[in-house]
DNA sequence: TACCAGGATGTTG
DNA sequence: CAACATCATGGT
């Protein structure tokens, strides 16, 4: 039993209400209130779970014979899923300076935005993202996981993970057609794996550089533009301020709480963003959130 | 049927 | 540099 403490500012509920927004999400699972998810750790799939419990978060490794570098592994992904150590009363801070966010802030109060600990998760999800609605991404997701990620079964159930680079890389164009992905969307997530797979493009490595160096980098690849670099950035690699503008679920919801007749234009929504400075991932973060009603 | 969906790339003026 | 055109696919 591993325990994480948690701190001041952190609602489950919030978290809980982010992962269940879509049924055919496949890269975890939630049941009543714990949070079920397989992760592959020096190729071997070990499955957890999270329970919310007092002031701390539990955590139970369900595969057995597992070593301290596996517990380690999955105390640092957990912190960094539900990004604990965010300094989020800096962020309340900034969001006084705008009405309508300040509002979000506390209707939402304690939400942190649900990372994704592993870049080439997010460059995925992200490419399969582009251009279509959420709900036909996440059957893209689906048949991607299913299809081509390893599983395991506990409990009778069947958990999946997500496809190692390279395994993608591996993969011809072809392979996707049949799954409804687009020529375009299947070279893109080939080019990303590859990067990969081959040590062009690391984590670790763009980790350490500046925000503009690492948005160059990723932009250089074929497929990744503004709009998939900075949710990355956002969600998986802690640069609060990296802001998706050309986010059309963020035009929606910007529409929505402003109380806009149309949807902001990307100038527009740079100007309105000045006063989320330092944290306009997270502002959007709290937008989307609120196109969960 | 036309238009939209958590865009990206290439071309044109 | 900004404004279009094109790409592909499912949903409404």
């Amino acid at each position: 039993m591993i325990y994480l403490p948690i701190p001041k500012e952190f609602s489950f509920t919030e978290t809980l209400r982010f992962l269940t927004r879509n049924e055919k999400e496949c890269l975890h699972t939630v049941k009543g209130e714990t949070v079920l998810k397989v992760l592959e750790i020096d190729g071997e799939l070990v499955l957890f779970s999270i329970n919310f419990i007092n002031t701390s978060l539990q955590i139970i490794i369900h595969t057995p014979n597992f070593s301290d570098e596996v517990v380690i592994c999955i105390k640092k992904y957990v912190q960094h899923w539900f990004d604990l150590e965010a300094n989020l009363s800096d962020f309340y801070k900034t969001a006084q300076k705008d009405e309508v966010l300040a509002n979000l802030c506390q209707r939402f109060y304690g939400l942190r935005m649900v990372g994704m600990p592993d870049l080439f998760e997010s460059l995925v999800w992200s490419i399969i993202g582009q251009q279509i609605n959420l709900n036909f991404a996440y059957s893209l997701k689906e048949r991607l996981v299913k299809n081509f990620g390893k599983s395991l079964v506990y409990d009778g159930k069947e958990f999946f993970a997500l496809p190692t680079p390279e395994r993608l890389a591996s993969l011809s164009l072809e392979d996707f057609l049949p799954h409804q992905f687009s020529r375009s969307k299947a070279q893109y997530i080939l080019n990303i794996s590859k990067a990969f797979a081959e040590g062009d493009l690391a984590q670790k490595d763009l980790e350490q550089l500046p925000f503009d160096e690492i948005r160059e980098k990723l932009v250089k690849i074929k497929g990744i533009g503004n709009w998939t670099a900075n949710y990355s950035m956002m969600k998986s690699l802690k640069n609060y301020d990296a802001f998706p503008v050309e986010d059309v679920g963020l035009h929606n919801a910007v529409k929505n709480q402003y109380g806009l007749e149309e949807k902001p234009r990307i100038k527009d929504l740079h100007s309105m963003a000045e006063k989320w400075a330092g944290w306009k991932g997270y502002a959007t973060f709290y937008f989307w959130h609120s196109l969960l009603g």
